[in-house]
DNA sequence: GATGAATGAGCGTTCATTCAT
DNA sequence: GATGAATGAACGCTCATTCAT
């Protein structure tokens, strides 16, 4: 039982690795759900046994986007200065460039301007991680004896804005981040959480 | 003759926010060239005499959306601070949250991922205004006798992400722009253009 | 223009020929959108620009054939005994067994039973055809001298099931159709609308 | 054995009535072996065990159809009336109008238009039906001293045909079978039957 | 006996684009 | 300039059927 459950997953999971693939690089509307079963080395008709529709599986994209970002956090509460962890695990973010992960995102945002089941799950999801990012914030300063924010919320707004923007600047511009972007992303960070 | 040049211009420039407004509703490829005709009032047909195609439509926006950009920065060089009022500028554009501008936006950076044409347009254009705001700060900061910024393309960067974002912020945060977090914009503008 | 209206018109009913004769030999769910194209002569996108779906077609078929009823009902009325036309229409109709048109009725009311647009489609000119007859029985009578009659929607109800069930009969027993039954078919007639 | 033998027939009828309740509901082609499936308790690939395809299973519901009528049929051999009777059941069972039984046969009927094995078994459980009730009539006529019938089959394929001629005008029209038109019924067929 | 994962052809429908008028 | 009829490939999705377990 534990194993069958097991393979389901672990085919759920072949579907999604599959389908960022195909969204990154043909987008949303663009992957049609042939590629994507081609990708994930299974029918068409199976994938409908994980996933009620398309928009169910971007949808599944980004829970998983989502838990990934709040265990992210999560380990940071055990580094001696959180603050400093998150500045220096933003800088380490944009710096890698993984794998054009704009483009993704950049799905999923217009998916969501657009699609009311994707909406929902989007809002949901960036509720869970922009407040675990404000508690986050709140625990850093607190334990370097600096005063609560009247601000958090605003400011963690404004972190992730920066933060995402940045990411999404690769598109209109791709060499927008190097070095001294970097720089100055981590000066301002400095400034919005440790004063 | 000038009169059907005109004519002509007026003509495009009805297809322009006709389509405009249907990517903002629909997407890209959600907007039918039909939805296009009717929106714009002529025949499927007669827009191909103004635009090759549906690329070309997306792109002529985007080249009308640089030059209004290039046009309001130009306009502030008439103001006695500019850095104040680019400061200002930026706060009025994200407090008006004018017509959901960030759909169409999501929609041209999705469009510029896939789409190498777009993407041409796209990063030419970004260029342009870039350039040009970094020029408007530079003026700026010498109208106001502030040394000349070492890491001036980095800020320019971080600002435009940094409004980018915001925008964008909308979408999987509805109620993201508020007066706090405009607060905290323009303190974090302050910070990155007058220091 | 009038030439256009026409050229139109005699599209629409070459797909409604064509649409006839698939749903027939094929069934209106065995027949695909691209028999249909081959058969009417024209491409599958073409049929969407005069039908909006594949229930508008059947609906369509549906009021033809009710047009064509009351064109024979009408045409009755220049007969001097109205009620002797009708059992002699009524026994030729099953004589003749035109093209099993038994295998296109019985796809119609399967899909009526089935599609609420197509039920409402089917309700609404079975209600013309079957008033029409009615009245068609009640001058008729008066034509005759006879009586109206108190009955005269059961009895026009019951002439109605014994012709479409006789119809329908030719699927369940290829033969039952003959000479003797047609004879059975006509006395069964006189006595519900000669007496 | 037996008690296996017994399993197994209560399994079938248990499909049976599944695919019944969901041709009923959603028509032959429109209801999905996994609907079926559902509705029987059991899964997909198991009703593939006691029938060889979708087609055996609605062949197999018309032979149990033609097994009630032929019971019924019998049963009217104890009345001391075998026309009366018949006549009195035939107006019950459009009174009672079970469940809509009229969109399950119209199923069978389309099915049996373009299905050559659906159709064979049609063809004969028409005729043993068809031939019973000959008998059935034969004998009551004989009981009550009325002569033999050069048209009896003549006169079968009416009655049947107004019979089922009646059932399925429930679908164009829901409520054709109302007192007044049983009352015709019951009179014709008595004229059909008795004189 | 019993399951349900897996297939892939085929469905109705849409759409950017062309071109005769 | 301006129209909209016409195309046909491609889309998301469904389904009867099979078969390893």
């Amino acid at each position: 039982m534990t194993t069958e459950q097991d393979r389901g997953e672990a085919r759920c999971n072949q579907v999604l690795d599959a389908a960022a693939t195909c969204f990154r690089q043909r987008g949303f509307h663009g992957a049609s759900m042939a590629e994507l079963a081609r990708a994930a080395g299974m029918s068409v008709g199976h994938i409908y046994h994980y996933f009620e529709n398309k928009e169910a599986i971007i949808a599944a994209i980004v829970e998983r986007d989502v838990a990934e970002i709040l265990a992210l956090l999560d380990s940071l509460h055990d580094e001696e200065d959180i603050l400093q962890a998150l500045i220096r695990e933003a800088g380490n973010e944009m710096e890698e460039s993984p794998c054009s992960d704009e483009a993704l995102q950049v799905e999923i945002l217009a998916e969501a301007s657009r699609n009311p089941k994707v909406a929902v799950t989007v809002h949901e999801g960036d509720r869970r991680a922009r407040t675990r990012l404000a508690e986050t914030i709140a625990s850093g300063r607190a334990r370097r004896g600096l005063p609560p924010l009247a601000d958090l919320e605003a400011r963690t707004e404004i972190i992730i804005a920066l933060f995402e923007g940045l990411m999404l600047r690769r598109i209109r511009h791709p060499k927008a981040v190097d070095d001294a972007t970097i720089a100055v992303l981590r000066s301002t960070l400095h400034t919005l959480l440790e004063t």
